[in-house]
DNA sequence: AGCAAGATCGGT
DNA sequence: CCGATCTTGCTG
């Protein structure tokens, strides 16, 4: 099966985040292979989304997002759960997905949980790792959006925004 | 150097 | 609703 490539990830991160519905996520530990279905995911967007990690600016944690598209953003929150998130769009326009749910796997931290998910993936690429990638869907789906989730220390406008991408 | 908050989760 | 658990970025 053909991995999604370069071209995937280096448009916005809107046009991304929907089409990473459906998608397989595949994951190779040292005794297994999971692959799992996307069904789930919030876009963040720029430095002036101010629920995205990068309205900050750079710090070290960040620095990734800044980066072209296609590599993986993962991080620690509240001292136990790595969030895993695909970074989009071009170079110096920090963009990323947050991986919400996938087939049998709720939440963030669950699936990272279930798929192995750490600090040792920060930076990783998605097109040309040995170790997780990602391939086309084979069926066809409805999406519906949401406004993201726990993020309410952003406040309006972005709090509001349909950011949240999920299979109906 | 110290501190408050956090893109969460599971149990009560 | 509440605690677990620790990194991060900000303040001084």
């Amino acid at each position: 099966m053909q991995k999604l490539n370069r071209s995937f990830f280096i448009r916005d991160v809107l046009k991304v985040a929907p089409n990473l519905l459906g998608k397989i996520l595949v994951v190779k530990t040292s005794d297994s292979v999971i692959r799992t279905m996307i069904t789930e995911v919030e876009a963040y967007r720029g430095e002036e989304d101010l629920a995205c990690h990068a309205s900050k600016g750079r710090t070290p944690r960040t620095e990734i997002m800044y980066h072209e598209g296609g590599v993986i953003y993962v991080y620690l929150i509240y001292g136990m759960y790595w969030m895993l998130n695909f970074v989009t769009g071009m170079d110096q326009n920090p963009q990323a997905v947050l991986i919400r749910g996938t087939d049998g796997a709720n939440g963030p931290g669950v699936l990272t949980r279930k798929l192995k998910i750490d600090g040792s993936f920060y930076g990783e690429s998605l097109f040309n790792s040995e170790r997780i990638w990602l391939e086309p869907e084979t069926t066809d789906h409805t999406i519906i959006t949401r406004p993201r989730i726990g993020i309410d220390y952003a406040g309006e406008p972005w709090i509001s925004k349909p950011w949240r991408f999920l299979l109906s």
